[in-house]
DNA sequence: ATCGCCTTTATTGTATACAAAAGTACAAAG
DNA sequence: CTTTGTACTTTTGTATACAATAAAGGCGAT
């Protein structure tokens, strides 16, 4: 998509995560064309996209909303993310190239050295982390599989989760990546869905953890 | 979406579904404009679901074309269901309520009958069957899940997939429906969630088999 | 003859105006 | 006091005109 449309989706989508659209808020389009400075007909693509990553929900009589996820969604998000990339990865295993490999290694240094800081990087972290599962992915060859890991990878909970990793969940998860590339080296599927699937649900727990203290909303 | 957004996305279906837009085909918007009798708008909004159901897909450059689906996408989009399918029929399980059970036998009565036709009534069967696969999902109680789900019982191979099954697989697929709706009432997930897996693996099955004799496209 | 560049044509992206539908407020009847 | 009908406002859906961009074709240079 070009450029209104694309500015559009990444601007509305930067206002709902950063709270100016809280949950629940109701969505006039034209308020957004405007406040994007563009027209309503890139408005109204870049609120179907977001529509279909879940950030925003439409009434039945078509009024759209800013989705107010609860604990439970949150759960479920991490439940499917952790089935799919589960299968990725075993896929992956047996398709993976050696050039996959070593971008995936390259992903992995950068991701140390983030972490190595005295002050870990964290939004270095989550760029190579994003990069490096997206490469796994990839190497899945499926476009469906793609298609819906990249629907789940989008949404609010996702986005936000490595934001409340403290230095061992940040260690722990580039262990888990090394090792997940050692299971590649292998062409082991099993392992490598394994160590997939113990990372999303780690994730999960590191996430889940971070918020037990009485929330049930978003908010960070 | 109202009128002529949603005739729009229905007429390009059928028209990708019947062969009219063979896979492989550029699509043009003003001509499918025309043929539906609207203007380019509800086309392009229609354009974008079909887009996301995987019936078109998009070149770099914005063209888009009509997908043709191999056998390997095939077999991709039935692993998928499986699992998703699986976990759906899991979870359903101990959600699932008696209103909804009731509704899942009634169906079952209706396929029952179906099939009992002396010629078997297959377009009976596959709204009843698609209705039955519906209440599952919905028991399951997972947004993100029903959205995904969605997406692939849109596709077009499952849409094709029982007009090959002959009449044992219609009547084996009945006795799995009827075993679900058993294990629903016991509440047992592990149960449930085998039992979809198998029906959905058989259904597979059915597919390739009415398909082995060299054919790799979908014209059926 | 072929390659690259420029012009022309086809196709998609965006803006805007208007139509349809839904929500709202208020008044009149029960 | 509640309810229902109705005008009015707000919001979304659709059509159309125009802008931007990609494909196609022709022309000249090498």
């Amino acid at each position: 998509m070009s450029r209104a449309s694309e500015r559009a989706y990444a601007q509305i989508r930067s206002m709902i995560l950063s709270g100016v659209l809280p949950p629940g808020e109701q969505i006039r389009e034209e308020a957004l064309a405007e406040a994007c400075g563009v027209s309503r007909t890139p408005v109204r693509d870049a609120l179907r996209r977001l529509e279909a990553d879940l950030f925003i929900r439409r009434s039945d009589t078509q009024r759209s909303f800013v989705a107010d996820w609860s604990i439970d969604d949150i759960e479920d998000s991490f439940v499917l993310r952790t089935m799919l990339e589960g299968h990725a990865a075993r896929r992956a295993a047996t398709r993976v190239t050696w050039d996959q490999i070593e971008r995936l290694k390259i992903h992995n240094k950068a991701i140390q050295r983030a972490v190595e800081q005295s002050v870990a990087d964290v939004p270095t972290f989550l760029d190579h982390n994003r990069h490096f599962h997206t490469i796994v992915v990839e190497a899945a060859a499926s476009p469906r599989l793609s298609n819906m890991l990249g629907q789940i990878v989008e949404q609010p909970v996702v986005l936000r989760t490595a934001l409340h990793y403290d230095r061992d969940n940040l260690i722990r998860s580039l262990h888990e990546h090394e090792e997940l590339v050692f299971a590649f080296e292998r062409r082991d599927g099993d392992w490598a869905h394994a160590i997939m699937t113990a990372h999303i649900r780690r994730a999960f727990h590191a996430y889940s953890e971070a918020h037990q203290s009485g929330r049930n909303e978003l908010a960070a």
